[in-house]
DNA sequence: CATTTATCGATTTTCTAATATATTTTCGAT
DNA sequence: ATCGAAAATATATTAGAAAATCGATAAATG
């Protein structure tokens, strides 16, 4: 009778959502949200629907389906008669992304480990496995494999939460992670990994796996903490970026 | 510098999200949530475009825009290259949104509390004095003001946590919201509030203007719980409409 | 003379109408 | 009956027209 929570287990290493790109729309919003996740789209850049026309190859239908999808996720706004833009980014911004996911995934966590279940576990540290052949590729080669492990970290921590056994809640916090995941980019992109953030995934999964939950969301904040604080950091020393209206756009003049 | 959160508190007595329908595709979107928040499209009843465009007279593709961000909030589907139908219903979902829906209304309920002030506070007492009223005039026509109520009962949950400071929490809780509400009012079509919801509400904003934020969560979680039992009980006697794929279209065979 | 207000044109967004593509149903043959 | 091919239906997409916004220039006012 219970049809829709393939996301939960199914597939562990499974792409985002809807996976396969079925139609044009569901492509476009892949593509434009991958696009302002990674920082290749300002925050606050005006998206014409021309230009994207270009870039992505596909009529303006497609993209104005894609676009409407990704303001109801928060990627991108819409106002009135004028137009899409990017979503801005602020300090305020990323605490009050930071502390709703923490709520929604600490307490998917807690429910993840209290299910248990082989194929949980196995899912896991599957997922840990790939994660760490990308983090020790990613020594090799600094700046190649960012999306590699942007992919891997993503399946990790869903693989974690994705036993919880409630489809809203991974539903919305998997919006919060895509959020976060944009502000860390950003930074990503001109910084390497500041910490030793191997060692603490490693420690989640140990106390995951000894169903040990409270230490497991403790060590879980702190991860999210930790890499919320260095975004801060480096967004207060570097204000650029921050909601800077047009941007990327300054062809004209 | 920081900009948009007017949803806060600037307007208590607002309507929803984008208020006035400046474009086709903000009014298809607001009419087609309602009549699914309502039920008068059933959970699960196939959304073909033509019929939609004679319902609203509106265009295609202010149509499929509109279904495109409802598919984004939960309240339609999307597969593939085979249109759009209203997400079902289901126990399951259910107490997966009520869960959920604890969990950030709690949070924001306390966060909204301990901030307090003078703005906030008038803010409760005016939408409670609002719903209040309507409540009067729904004891005495029952069947009329339904709409009416709705609105200003969310209104006043609205108004108790829209203090917390955390526009992401906000957000998200209300996609739940409007959720919980589908599910409510296919169950109130057919009955009457089953309980003193009334007195409830009075407790829970007592307990919020004292800044007793313990006793104003433990009564917010048990009005939450209350209304979803009997949804529940509800349900499960009728388990008409419970993902039932195709209906109200019964129009060819 | 400086500042505001009004108006026009260009650009952009939004919407309608028509085309192409995919899916479902129907109907006939095995 | 079951399967497969073809018609019918619906969906997704493209192209083009209508409405609205923005920017710049000109007129009006203090």
């Amino acid at each position: 009778m219970r049809s829709r929570l393939k996301e939960t287990l199914d597939v562990p290493a499974a792409r985002d959502e809807g996976d396969a790109d079925k139609t044009l729309t569901e492509r476009a919003f892949r593509l434009i949200r991958d696009d302002i996740v990674a920082g290749r789209l300002a925050p606050g850049e005006k998206l014409r629907i021309d230009p994207l026309r270009k870039r992505y190859d596909i009529g303006a239908s497609p993209l104005r389906e894609a676009l409407s999808r990704l303001s109801s996720d928060g990627m991108v706004e819409t106002e009135g008669q004028r137009g899409f833009h990017v979503s801005p980014i602020s300090l305020d911004a990323l605490w009050d992304i930071t502390e709703t996911r923490l709520l929604l995934e600490g307490h998917a966590l807690r429910r993840s480990i209290e299910r248990g279940g082989d194929d949980w576990e196995s899912a896991v540290v599957a997922a840990y496995h790939r994660l760490h052949r990308a983090e020790q590729r990613r020594r090799a080669a600094p700046e190649a494999g960012l999306d590699d492990w942007e992919d891997r970290n993503r399946d990790f921590h869903d693989a974690l939460i994705g036993n919880c056994g409630q489809p809203w809640l991974l539903r919305l916090r998997r919006i919060l992670y895509h959020q976060h995941e944009r502000y860390r980019r950003l930074v990503l992109l001109k910084r390497p990994i500041p910490r030793d953030v191997e060692a603490e995934h490693k420690a989640i999964m140990d106390a995951a796996l000894a169903r040990d939950a409270d230490t497991a969301c403790r060590l879980s904040d702190a991860h999210i903490l930790r890499t919320a604080e260095a975004i801060a950091e480096f967004v207060a020393k570097h204000p650029a970026g921050a909601a800077p209206e047009a941007e990327g756009a300054a062809r004209r003049a």
